[in-house]
DNA sequence: GTCTATATAGCGATAGAC
DNA sequence: GTCTATCGCTATATAGAC
C-alpha cells in the first residue's frame, strides 16, 4: 500500500550500466567459483562499484546468483543446423552436427556451466531444470525432429526417433566429456573432435540406417 | 632425529574407533555438502568429538578430505562381472554388465562422488584424477579385454575394442545419467534399467557383433 | 611424574546483511 | 563502513595411559 508505483520511482535513478556491470561480473565469477566460492565483495570489486550498490540492484546473494544463471543458460546449438537438406548425404549433415556439438560441449562457457548445475544438484535442481530445459532439452528436440524428418524422406530408418536422438548425444558426450568435467584433461580440439565424432556418426548410421537389417 | 618411533608411541593413544567416526563423518558431510560447504565444527559434532580431536587426527581440512575422498574412490564392478563366459550368449554378458554399470552410476553413492569431482576440477584437479583411475578407468579397461576375448572367441567382431568400450559405456549412461547428475530427476529404477540396457546393448551388437558387415 | 588425548573457550579473518 | 555470524584453527586446561 504505502509503496505505491510513484513512490518506487522517486529519487535517483538506477543507473543500468552499473546493473549490467554487476550482473556481467556475477556471471564471470559464480560460473568459475560456485555460489559459496564467490562473495558479494567480490563481485563488487569486479563491477567496479561499491557492495551497497549490488545490494540495491539485487536484494540478496541468491537473487543475483539466479539472475545470473539465468543470463548465461540459452546455450544452444544453432537451429538452422537442424533443417534437414535432402540433397547431402545424412551422414554429413549428422557430422555437421556432430562436430557443432562437439565443440558447444568442450567450451569453456558450457563445461563451467555444467559444473555448476552439478553442484545446484543438491540445493536448487529447479535452476538445474531451467538450465536443461533453456539448452539440452532444445537440441534433443530439434534432433528428435531431424530424425523424423529424414525417417520421412528414406534417408534413415529409425524406428524410435526420441531414444535415437539420445544415442546421438550420448555417444558424441563419450568418455571424453566426463575427463573434461571433471578437470583431469583439456576440452576436445577440432583435430580430436573430427574421428570421434565420425565413430559416432557411424555407430548412429549402423543403428538407424536406411539399409538396417531388423 | 628426536621424534622417535618409541617416543611416538608413549602417552595416551590414540582411540581408533574415534577416527573412524571422524572419517565417517567426514565422508558423509563431504560427499553431500562439497568443501567449502563443510566445516570442520560440522565434522567433529557429527562423529561425536570435540574439534581439536578432530585437529590432532588430521592435520587440517585438506588432509581430512583427501582422506575422505580417497576412501570413496575405490567403487567399482565386480572383477569376475567382466568374466567372459564363452557358453552363454554374448548379448546376455553384456546385459548383464550393463545392468550393473547403469544400477552402479545412479546409485546415491556415486552420484555424490562424481558432483564432488566436477566441484573439484577448478580446485584440485589430482583427486579427480585419483577417482577416475580407481573407479571408471579400470571399468573401461575391464570392458576392453572382455571385448578382446569376446573377439578371439568369434562372439565379437570388434575393430577398435577400446573405443568400442567407451561407446558401451557412454551408451549406458545416456542422458538421463546427466539430468540425475544436475539433480532434476531421481537416480533410475531397476525396471526402468531394463528397456534402457537393452537399447545399448542392441546399439553395440549392430556395431561389433559377429555378422556386422564391413 | 610424564606424556598425550580430549574439551572448552576464544583468536583472527572473512563473509553477508544492511 | 559497521555489525554480526561463522569459518579454520589454536592456546590453555583437564583427564587419562604408562
Amino acid at each position: 500500500m504505502s509503496t505505491s508505483v510513484a513512490a518506487a520511482n522517486r529519487g535517483r535513478p538506477k543507473d543500468p550500466a552499473k546493473r549490467t556491470a554487476i550482473l556481467d561480473a556475477a556471471k564471470r565469477l559464480f560460473l568459475s567459483g560456485g555460489f559459496s566460492g564467490t562473495s558479494m565483495d567480490a563481485v563488487a570489486k569486479e563491477a567496479g562499484v561499491s557492495k551497497l550498490t549490488v545490494y540495491s540492484h539485487f536484494s540478496d546473494k541468491e537473487t543475483l546468483f539466479s539472475a545470473a544463471v539465468e543470463a548465461k543458460c540459452h546455450n544452444t546449438l544453432p537451429e538452422p543446423l537442424f533443417d534437414l537438406d535432402v540433397s547431402i548425404p545424412i551422414r554429413a549433415s549428422l557430422t555437421r552436427i556432430g562436430l557443432a556439438f562437439v565443440e558447444l560441449i568442450h567450451s569453456k562457457e558450457v563445461v563451467a556451466l555444467e559444473r555448476l548445475m552439478c553442484a545446484m544438484a543438491t540445493q536448487d535442481p529447479q535452476m538445474s531444470r531451467l538450465f536443461f530445459e533453456a539448452g539440452p532439452q532444445r537440441t534433443l528436440n530439434a534432433m528428435e525432429n531431424l530424425i523424423n524428418r529424414a525417417n520421412e524422406a528414406g534417408l534413415l530408418a529409425t524406428p524410435d526417433p526420441k531414444h535415437a536422438a539420445e544415442s546421438f548425444f550420448s555417444l558424441l558426450q563419450g568418455c571424453e566429456h566426463m575427463r573434461t568435467l571433471i578437470g583431469i584433461r583439456e576440452p576436445m580440439t577440432a583435430i580430436e573432435a573430427q574421428p570421434h565424432v565420425e565413430r559416432a556418426v557411424d555407430m548412429f548410421l549402423r543403428a538407424n540406417g536406411p539399409e538396417r537389417q531388423d
